[in-house]
DNA sequence: GCGTCATATCATTACTCACTGATATATTAT
DNA sequence: ATAATATATCAGTGAGTAATGATATGACGC
């Protein structure tokens, strides 16, 4: 009994912590926090991020299979935009996090240098 | 001009990413996941966690470092909790995000299989 | 002091993943 | 059909890091 529930969480572990994979790295943030100013096609990603336009394409099939983006063609075209609010929320409820641990997430060096 | 603010929004972007990379990875969340429920000295973190012990002190270094859980030493225990609700609500947030893209976020095999 | 419990540190190993460069597919226009 | 533009795919490479095992530090009681 206590196995299945431990299972249960463990999954759901899981799961957050590939959500939050989603959201912790640069490029992915870059992309997504251009399209929090509204749907962009790729080629216009490519400029405002400075990434190139195969890391952008893999990048964004990434979000887009993890149901973060949304995708309409347009023409040869494609648009791409913030699936849900909720992810603009999450954005924000980081920087507001952001403010009170800014300094101690930038010292630390246990992980990363 | 356009430098400089550019390269303002690229450190913010670090530091967002630097950030989610805390919440980026099972043990952590599972730490986290234990301390939401009140304060918990190392051992009971283990115990919970079913964590080794060295893993455990490993990632609170990260956290504490972070700023995302305190410590107050009790005798020759070390109790942590969280530092701040936000982080609790950030994770609530999370869960809430999940129900509606975690089916993508697990079919999602482009990052990891 | 000595032994024990509680926690921290560190080097090593193994694995994951982001980026690049080349190429493929798709759409539109001539 | 051909060319040009827009986007996607994929193998290979390189860097970063989580977990382990052994060890070190610290606090308490005898």
């Amino acid at each position: 009994m206590t196995q299945i529930v431990t299972d249960r969480k463990t999954a759901t572990i899981e799961q957050r912590a590939k959500l939050f994979r989603g959201f912790a790295d640069p490029s992915r943030l870059a992309i997504l926090g251009a399209l929090c100013g509204g749907p962009l096609v790729v080629h216009e990603l490519v400029e405002r991020t400075e990434l190139s336009q195969p890391n952008v394409s893999n990048h964004l099939r990434c979000l887009l299979d993890c149901g973060l983006v949304a995708s309409d063609r347009d023409g040869r075209f494609i648009r791409y935009r913030i699936s849900s609010p909720r992810i603009t929320a999450l954005l924000n409820d980081v920087d507001a996090l952001l403010e009170l641990v800014a300094e101690g997430v930038e010292a630390c060096g246990n992980y990363r240098e």
